[in-house]
DNA sequence: GAGTCTCCGAAAAACGATTTACAACATGAA
DNA sequence: TTCATGTTGTAAATCGTTTTTCGGAGACTC
């Protein structure tokens, strides 16, 4: 037993701020004062304590230094999905925020999972955390949990309406309306609108910016509209029955990015040269041919924005919350013109039209609520 | 001042134990036994304390528990990169295995960047994790450091020979020759071979695999080396050059990712029907057309062996150290049969091979180091 | 009724750091 | 010489838990 002892003290055997002092020659209150330099470091007594810890292999105990200090410089962070390129592409974003400002990131992902999203933050209020960033699950019904909590927090992405708290977003029916209405002005008149049907405020937005822009345009512009499933064999099934019941698009597009994949097989499949845009950019967009076109969210400004929010917050916890919408950037990688369509080849000339400023302030716009 | 204080004071003013145990008429110590079982929890005594557990809304502090303990159920994760889908998914699988062991994970990515890498290590050292998990990043010396550390820790998927360490990852060479030796029996008789020119430990295994077969094969198959950057613009500029230069070949396979997105573009565009494999699946590969034949990884199983060693490792730190190589699998895709390719269409019937086993122990190989 | 055993809660000692209080000493000015 | 000032090191208190120690109360045996 003494063996198995021995095994176990090891990890638990790291030298403590007391072992380096004994090296040293004097107490831990002064270790402790060279490494965090609130003393000189270049006399003896300094240098000594810099070799002890060198020696002894120290590392100072993050959770005791933070326990004592109370304070913890960690922000934790729940999405959905690592897997989702766009949650990914935030969480890397976020990551340099946080080193930039010397913070460190605990994520975690709640797998569209309403308990365990509640479990994870939970958790994290444990971990006392300096602060929480969320990207709510689909039926989160998170939002008013933390909104009571003492903790500082920030939701990202996914906005609930009716709930009073911070929030950063993208302006997703001003994108969804501009596309719709940069595909009519480049000659399609039958467009063909996909969306999740499963009550996602943020897709609920896309729709209502599509429908806005379709009144606008009357009868000049035909919109037919496609509720899904969330995967791409759901959506895949969807496209086919439409398609063979419905007259032709010009131009399909797809509110959510699983859509844009499974629409862009299925056409590519039947050999039916139709314009294909979506609402998020992924890599395989810009190199399939005919390449397709996509609303790309600012995910480096959104990480941004949130980070500031929430280090504003964690400053001070009053004062009144509200919801930043950012605009997103047209990526317009080719146009199939309507007029070609019917040859059964695909246009060898496409049009390229210059990306939309994107992140910009000026169009970036700021609603209170509360 | 005043208000500046009682704002500060807000997060750090959660209840403690203390208020708990005042509330509940009792002492920290029964209050401790009671919201962690070690006592019953429905007579009088535990009824108090959890009804004032719940008016507070107490939530223990897990620094200071694990700081007591010390003890910590975290493991630490530091991957290259959240956007390689590879490594978001192996992520997502970990999650898993350490919420089933009642673990929980710290992920951290280095970027790349050695010294990132090693300062995120340390940083992970200084929380006392009860291990770590590492995705070595491309240039990375950090092995020799993390290994004489008295922290157990497992390396993945990229395992650089010459270290006694723990580590899992795939049969590398095993199943590219698979790929090149399964192209060639379907009639392919000059394979053009793109390779990451970095000096990546896996690539480079990646394409011993590939010189095998080809070696076996003797002039029965043609093949062509082509060494890229790590980008898809540098790819693409790569095979440009070559496909210019050098006969056309009747298979494209290529050893990592973004190389395989970069070649379909080309060909696709190009209008070339040459049959294209590559090294990792991804959504887009299944829903071209024609579909990207791919070796797949089977990231839950190197996930699941890579956490159960990392658990032995922490019960017991001793023992042999050394690497465990899972078996891929391939998923074929569709083949353009050479005899078809000059008529310049797609060939209609694609041959769909049956998905090999994956995930068998059989084909898991054990070497032993040390 | 005395002795032994068990149960259980209060009190106190940890865990590893930081911070405060205090004393010692040096420095410089008057 | 004296006093104010500043620096520095030690000892002790502290952060919020868990764990150990200890003593008191009740149950049981003989």
């Amino acid at each position: 037993m003494s063996e198995a002892t021995s095994k176990k003290m090891r990890a638990a055997d790291r030298p403590s701020i007391r072992d380096v002092a004994r090296r040293a020659g004097v107490s831990p209150g002064c270790v402790s004062n060279v490494i965090n330099g609130r003393r000189r470091q270049d006399d003896p007594i300094g240098r000594a304590v810099l070799q002890a810890v060198k020696d002894l292999g120290y590392r100072r105990n993050t959770m005791a230094s933070n326990l004592r200090r109370s304070q913890s410089r960690i922000i934790g962070l729940v999405i959905p999905d690592f897997e989702n390129p766009f949650f990914a592409e935030l969480v890397a974003q976020l990551e340099r925020c946080a080193e930039r400002t010397n913070y460190r990131i605990v994520a975690a992902s709640s797998r569209e999972n309403p308990e365990i999203e509640a479990r994870e933050i939970d958790e994290l209020i444990g971990w006392r955390v300096a602060g929480v960033l969320l990207i709510p699950s689909l039926k989160s019904r998170t939002a008013g949990l933390v909104a009571r909590s003492d903790t500082p927090f920030v939701m990202l992405d996914r906005i609930e309406p009716g709930h009073i708290v911070d929030a950063i977003g993208v302006n997703n029916s001003e994108a969804s309306g501009r596309m719709v209405a940069h595909l009519a002005a480049t000659g399609h008149r039958r467009i063909l609108v996909a969306y999740l049907g499963d009550g996602l405020a943020n897709v609920a937005e896309r729709l209502d910016g599509v429908r806005a822009v379709a009144a606008e345009a009357g009868d000049r512009v035909q919109v037919d509209y496609l509720a899904t499933g969330g995967t791409a064999e759901e959506a895949r099934a969807a496209f086919t029955i439409h398609l063979e019941h419905n007259p032709a698009p010009d131009a399909v597009f797809c509110l959510f990015n699983i859509a844009t994949l499974a629409a862009y097989g299925l056409l590519q499949e039947q050999g039916r040269a139709i314009t294909l845009a979506g609402f998020d950019d992924s890599a395989w967009m810009a190199h399939v041919h005919p390449p397709v076109s996509a609303i790309v969210q600012p995910v480096r400004e959104i990480a941004e924005q949130a980070w500031s929010r929430l280090l504003s917050r964690i400053e001070d916890l009053e004062g009144p919350k509200g919801v930043l919408r950012v605009a997103c950037a047209l990526e317009l990688r080719g146009v199939l013109k309507p007029e070609t369509k019917h040859k059964g080849v695909p246009a060898p000339a496409e049009t390229r039209v210059p990306t939309e400023a994107r992140n910009t302030h000026e169009t970036a716009k700021m609603e209170e609520t509360r």
